[in-house]
DNA sequence: GACCAGGCACATC
DNA sequence: GATGTGCATGGT
């Protein structure tokens, strides 16, 4: 909590998540799987011109041509099998309906989510916190990262050791995992790589 | 031309 | 359970 404070003091809140909806945010988490987040926003922005960018859109389109208009979020080929398999879940459990989708839940939509091929620990909490604002921690690399190079891990900590170092010591409120973990990114995004030492780092000794 | 970026599945031991 | 590999584009 000490470290949540002290960069929400530094950085103020992110309001995070681009995405103007629910869909559009769970199409970019399986999108930027080990992806840089600009190769993903050009993606998005295909589906979008084309007016594919809802459930029944990816839905009605093959693998190939969803491939092609995917192309820039890299492993694309894989990437269109993914979204396919995610939609066709999203129609097969819930109609279609996001809204449906809401309703349940949300550790339970989780163990289906991880059910799906594709839809691994991180994209699923995602589409939970970012998605649906369920109150669950998101773990990624810049997450892990922070965490080892600060001595707060070892290196070889598994997602939900680390997943839990937050839930077991915070309050489980979903703007506050929000928040939190959109300030870990912007740490990791623009602090840590341009000082890999540390020094200017503000959560220093904490 | 390496190296990296908001992972995951699958094979193998 | 741990470890290794394929997937692929675009920026530095």
């Amino acid at each position: 909590m000490n470290i949540y404070r002290t960069l929400y003091g530094a950085y103020g809140p992110r309001h995070w998540w681009p995405g103007e909806t629910p869909f559009e945010v769970m199409v970019g988490a399986i999108l930027t799987q080990n992806t840089s987040w600009k190769n993903v926003e050009k993606a998005i922005q295909k589906l979008k011109e084309k007016g594919l960018l809802n459930p029944k859109g990816i839905h009605r389109l093959k693998p190939g041509p969803l491939a092609s208009l995917i192309r820039s979020s890299g492993y694309y080929r894989i990437k269109a099998e993914r979204l396919k398999t995610f939609v066709g879940f999203l129609f097969e459990q819930y109609g279609g309906d996001i809204k449906k989708m809401k309703r349940r839940k949300f550790m339970e939509l989780r163990e289906e989510l991880l059910g799906v091929n594709g839809i691994g620990p991180e994209t699923a909490d995602s589409i939970l916190l970012y998605g649906l604002q369920k109150p669950i921690f998101v773990v990624d690399a810049y997450t892990k990262r922070i965490l080892s190079r600060h001595g707060i891990i070892s290196e070889g900590a598994s997602y939900g050791e680390m997943q839990n170092l937050f839930m077991d010591h915070l309050p489980h409120d979903e703007k506050l995992f929000n928040e939190y973990h959109a300030l870990l990114v912007h740490l990791g995004k623009n602090v840590c790589k341009k000082n890999p030492e540390c020094d200017i780092c503000p959560i220093k000794g904490i």
